[in-house]
RNA sequence: GCUCGCGUAGCUCAGCUGGAUAGAGUGUCGGCCUCCGAAGCCGAAGGUCACAGGUUCGAAUCCUGUCGCGAGCGCCA
């Protein structure tokens, strides 16, 4: 239920009962929005700002035929023609009345939208280096991947959350080595750590499993024995540490892909030969990149794709000189697969430092996909810590690394997957570890979570005044009796949601739910604060009806941020002393 | 040099896929607890939406250019 669309329709119906949309009129550009200024009333439409030229006809003149037609309705309370042409809609108080009953009576679901019409997205996220524990940038882009997914689901898209395992590269030979010299060290062995090595701390516990595993086996043996194994070995513990990062954060995939899996199996090739099929693979040689000629830089021929031709800058290299494959060309193949998999919607949620790839990848996929599948690519900025104010240097060396388990122990998943999500995307995020978990209204995590304890503060004590406060009395209760403006007006913003979520959606800007939570959050502590005045605004009355009434409205207020914090993936308090 | 992102109140940031007089928080100043949770609320003050053009009924939003900040730029993922 989304009254703005009901409202929208009902223009619709109006302009073409008066025969007021030409042929070939974009009836897309016809909108019904709530007025940023609410003096103007409650909603407004631009239908003869829109109308009045392929009509040939005065905007004001299209906006009375059509103000005279909607006042008919019995929803519509007052229609005017304002500004160049507006039409302000004041609706019946009746229609703000019947709101809070109908979310009770679809609970958390109220908002859902069947925008997506089902189509299957998938969203892929984190894929973190199997290399070690994740750290706090990671956490901001799973965060995000993670809401986003759930909105789109929402939103009603069908979604698999995904993670690109890179456990196919050179990577992972440094990281089988670093975790041999574990081994060694497990043996007691002194061992020397060469340049660029993984000397992390969290490789000693996997020294001494494989030892465990192996015992003395390997020691003074060559690499051709072990490398392999152990690179089987330490990638499987390093994804048994992310899944359990992901865990404490909440983030749970449906589906982990690795990279590995593509290598020896054609799956490379095949990709590659649908690029050649289409006749964007040839050999060819690069020019050196304009202004800044790397010093080593020689003419080489190269394996090419022709991402030139899907809106890439230039052609990217497939193959190395030494005959393997460049990280490009299993990328290429993963996204193949997911095109093949039958996605018609594909989103990857990639760190800002991966900007250049952007282009490239979605010149792959268009090219594989023939332009059926689209490819949109979330860059995810940095995270600033900060510790009371202070700049928090981060060190990989002096030990002062933040980790995302840091962060979740120091702060709570909730705190920190709201907080990275008040910001969007592309904007870099401070992160101050005092003061996200300061209770005051600075914070947006605790204003809105008291917001939804106060509400919970008032339906525990409502029983004692012999109030029926379960949700099917509450959808039950006499709303006439709720007419004061303030609290019709709570209502409005309730009505905002469901536009909200698909806007939000259609942006894939997670962020907006909790900048709409903020907003809620501060209408229903406004309207608290009134009642310390006006005695007749608060929730509970001497007479039960009218209580119900406006309690209806307070529940009705906690679940809609119940279902906004169930995307951001936020658990509301009860309390909060 | 090229590509992408960003530039909105002193500070941190929202801003509805183009709408009316651009909004919050913070900071400054002034009010509100005998009262459902004052961890909150109300008011005042604060703006050349980086700059210059363009598109149109209408631009912070779209296009072009300039300036500033950040990231990236052939066998590293």
């Amino acid at each position: 239920m989304n009254l703005f669309a009901e409202i929208r329709e009902l223009v619709l119906t109006a302009l073409d009962a008066e025969g007021l949309i030409p042929e070939g009129a974009n009836r897309d550009a016809i909108t019904v929005e709530p007025p940023r200024d609410p003096s103007h009333g409650d909603m407004a439409t631009n239908a003869a700002m829109v109308l009045a030229k392929p009509l040939g006809r005065k905007p004001r003149d299209v906006a009375e035929a059509l103000t005279a037609r909607l006042a008919q309705d019995e929803r519509i309370a007052t229609a005017e023609v304002a500004g160049p042409g507006f039409i302000n809609l004041r609706l019946a108080q009746s229609v703000w009345q019947a709101l809070p009953a109908a979310i009770l009576a679809q609970g958390v679901d109220y908002g859902r939208s069947t925008l997506g019409q089902g189509k299957r997205v998938n969203v892929e996220y984190v894929s973190a280096n199997p290399t070690g524990p994740m750290h706090v940038g990671h956490a901001r882009g799973a965060v995000v991947g993670d809401a986003l997914a759930s909105l789109l689901a929402y939103a009603g898209y069908d979604v698999t959350r995904e993670y690109y395992i890179n456990d196919g590269g050179a990577q992972v030979d440094v990281l089988a080595r670093s975790v041999y010299l574990r081994y060694l060290e497990a043996h007691d062995l002194s061992v020397d750590w060469p340049e660029g090595s993984y000397p992390g701390d969290y490789l000693i516990d996997v020294g001494e499993a494989l030892k465990a595993k192996v015992g003395d086996a390997w020691i003074d043996q060559p690499e051709d024995v072990w490398l392999e194994e152990a690179r089987t070995f330490a990638t499987e513990a390093m994804m048994d540490l992310i899944r359990e990062d992901l865990a404490a954060l909440g983030v749970r995939m449906d589906h982990f892909f690795s990279e590995k899996s593509l290598y020896g199996t054609g799956r490379i090739e095949a990709a590659i030969d649908s690029l050649r099929a289409r006749g964007l693979i040839y050999r060819g040689t690069l020019e050196p990149p304009k202004g800044k000629t790397p010093e080593d830089w020689e003419p080489r021929e190269q394996t090419l794709f022709k991402s030139t031709a899907h809106g890439d800058d230039v052609d990217r290299p497939i193959m190395k000189s030494d005959g393997g494959w460049t990280y490009f060309a299993p990328d290429i193949a993963y996204h193949y697969d997911k095109v093949t998999r039958g996605y018609d919607w594909l989103i990857d949620v990639f760190g800002a430092d991966h900007g250049g790839y952007v282009k490239r990848m979605k010149a792959a996929v268009a090219a594989l996909s023939d332009g059926r599948v689209p490819l949109d690519i979330k860059l995810i900025q940095l995270v600033k810590l900060y510790r009371n104010g202070e700049p928090f240097k981060m060190s990989k060396r002096a030990g002062t690394f933040v980790t995302l388990r840091d962060v979740v122990d120091m702060v709570g998943a909730d705190v920190a997957r709201f907080h990275m999500l008040t910001r969007k995307n592309d904007a870099p995020l401070d992160f101050d570890f005092d003061k996200v978990v300061e209770q005051s209204k600075e914070n947006p995590v605790f204003y809105v979570q008291y917001a939804h304890a106060r509400i919970a503060s008032v339906l525990r004590k409502a029983p004692e005044a012999g109030i029926d406060v379960s949700d099917d009395a509450l959808a039950r209760a006499d709303m006439a009796l709720m007419t004061h403006p303030a609290e019709l007006a709570l209502a409005g913003k309730l009505a905002e949601w469901p536009r909200l979520v698909e806007i939000a959606a259609r942006n894939t800007e997670p962020h907006r739910v909790a900048t709409y939570l903020s907003e809620l959050a501060a209408e229903l502590h406004a309207l608290w604060n009134r009642g310390n005045d006006e005695t007749g605004l608060r929730f509970i009355q001497d007479d039960p009806a009218t209580s119900q009434s406006k309690i209806a409205l307070a529940r009705a207020v906690s679940v809609v941020i119940s279902a906004g914090l169930g995307i951001l993936g936020v658990k509301p308090m009860e309390e909060m002393r």
